[in-house]
DNA sequence: GCAAAAGTGTTCTCAATACACCCATGA
DNA sequence: TCATGGGTGTATTGAGAACACTTTTGC
């Protein structure tokens, strides 16, 4: 097995900046994106190692949590203004990151003292982001090789307690759906009706009959209706409509 | 102005006990109480100070997060088995713990080195309880000469951000009422129709029709009818009723 | 003309609302 | 017998579900 290189000064440099963060405190992202009819989460898999993450940071001493949030979300897919909102708090002693830590420093053969800020206990701020799955550009990080999309049908094996992060803010966002009307973060800034129905099928996760949803989110009164959007389809061609 | 003799030996011991919790973490609580038709939050006053404040606390080292809460909760109440959940993160940059940290302890005259554990920055873990107001022993810590509850419509000023946390956590609540069915939880095992919807009125802060709700309530077949209660009222006797 | 998908109309159902009425109780 | 609050009956309303139908588009 040939080994991804990692950035050895970038890594010691990580592994040496415990000082500049707030202690036993990190947070993780769940980044939702909408493509081909399919949720999905953007993700990152540790060089080396079958594992995937969510995209996660600390925070700087001086730094409000939501900014940290929001650096980490720039950080990975290269967007500013991205909607953005806490969840959870995971906070179980037995959350087991100093085990992952461990292997992903010596599978890339890195070096850390035992008392390394990385192998301490750590509080999780869990936040999750609706972005426009277009515009985002993945950036993989000093320990990821790959830094992609992921359906949430088919999630892979997840490090830490991840998977149940991600569990958690799933049910947040359809919780929030109909209540605070958030879903049109996940869309460019034109849709279709029909592209809006398949969103929220897919997040809700049951089919919703396709004229009382138009109905209903006509009534709500939030949406604009633009010009006719010709696709070249044999069939009449949808309007657009912007979210007011 | 005479002093409230504070306990100097446990103040102290205090001051230095900064190495058994995690760092920059605190909970608040907010203990939801329901009593005479109004609902209530359990307060401390701080000695010789015009400030109450949220029942908080730190998490120790070794402590699961809700574990910490619940200790906290019973420190306070002396019950156990108190429905708990957490509801936000307060992270602020500027919530200017430090400034009012130093209030306290200048006015009870207590000396701390400037790299006191309690003038870091705090992120704060809010949680809300809801308890059976009847069952509550209030109980004082040694930085606050009263544990009291306080009505909603009518609180004090307070320290910190509690204002805003207190604010969140009804709003929390609101949303939970209806979708959790969590309010039982503030009342007696056993209840009238009535104080039912006082509750929900209060909570809500909207009348609701008296006959309707009572429908409502009965449909959701969660609660069990008892035996009737005579309160020697002159008046038809309600049924005692139970959650199931 | 035809298939495919978009858009609108109409009925039905059920729960929430609003109103009315009867019942038990103690003074 | 009366006032008071507890409990239930019933008509009305409105939102959502289920059905049908018309319209537009490219082949």
């Amino acid at each position: 097995m040939t080994l991804m290189d990692i950035d050895i000064e970038k890594a010691l440099h990580y592994l040496q900046s415990g000082d500049k963060y707030l202690p036993n405190l990190s947070l993780d992202c769940v980044i939702f994106g909408f493509h081909h009819n399919q949720l999905k989460v953007l993700l990152l898999k540790f060089k080396n190692l079958d594992f995937w993450a969510l995209p996660g940071g600390h925070i700087l001493k001086d730094e409000d949590i939501e900014v940290a949030a929001l650096r980490v979300l720039a950080e990975r897919t290269g967007l500013t203004n991205i909607f953005l909102e806490q969840f959870s708090v995971f906070g179980n002693l037995h959350r087991e990151v100093k085990s992952f830590m461990h292997k992903v420093l010596e599978i890339n053969q890195l070096q850390a003292p035992l008392d390394c800020w990385l192998f301490q206990r750590f509080v999780s701020i869990g936040y999750y982001a609706l972005v426009d799955f277009s515009k985002v550009n993945p950036q993989p990080d000093t320990f990821s090789e790959v830094c992609d999309w992921v359906s949430l049908a088919d999630l892979p094996e997840l490090a830490f307690d991840h998977s149940e992060i991600i569990q958690k803010a799933l049910e947040t966002l359809r919780a929030s759906l109909d209540k605070k009307l958030v879903g049109f973060n996940l869309l460019p800034t034109t849709f279709t009706m029909s592209e809006l129905h398949k969103l929220y099928e897919t997040i809700l996760g049951t089919p919703l009959r396709r004229n009382n949803f138009q109905r209903k989110m006509l009534s709500l009164g939030i949406l604009e209706r633009l010009e006719k959007k010709f696709t070249g389809a044999a069939n009449k061609a949808p309007y657009l409509y912007k979210f007011k």
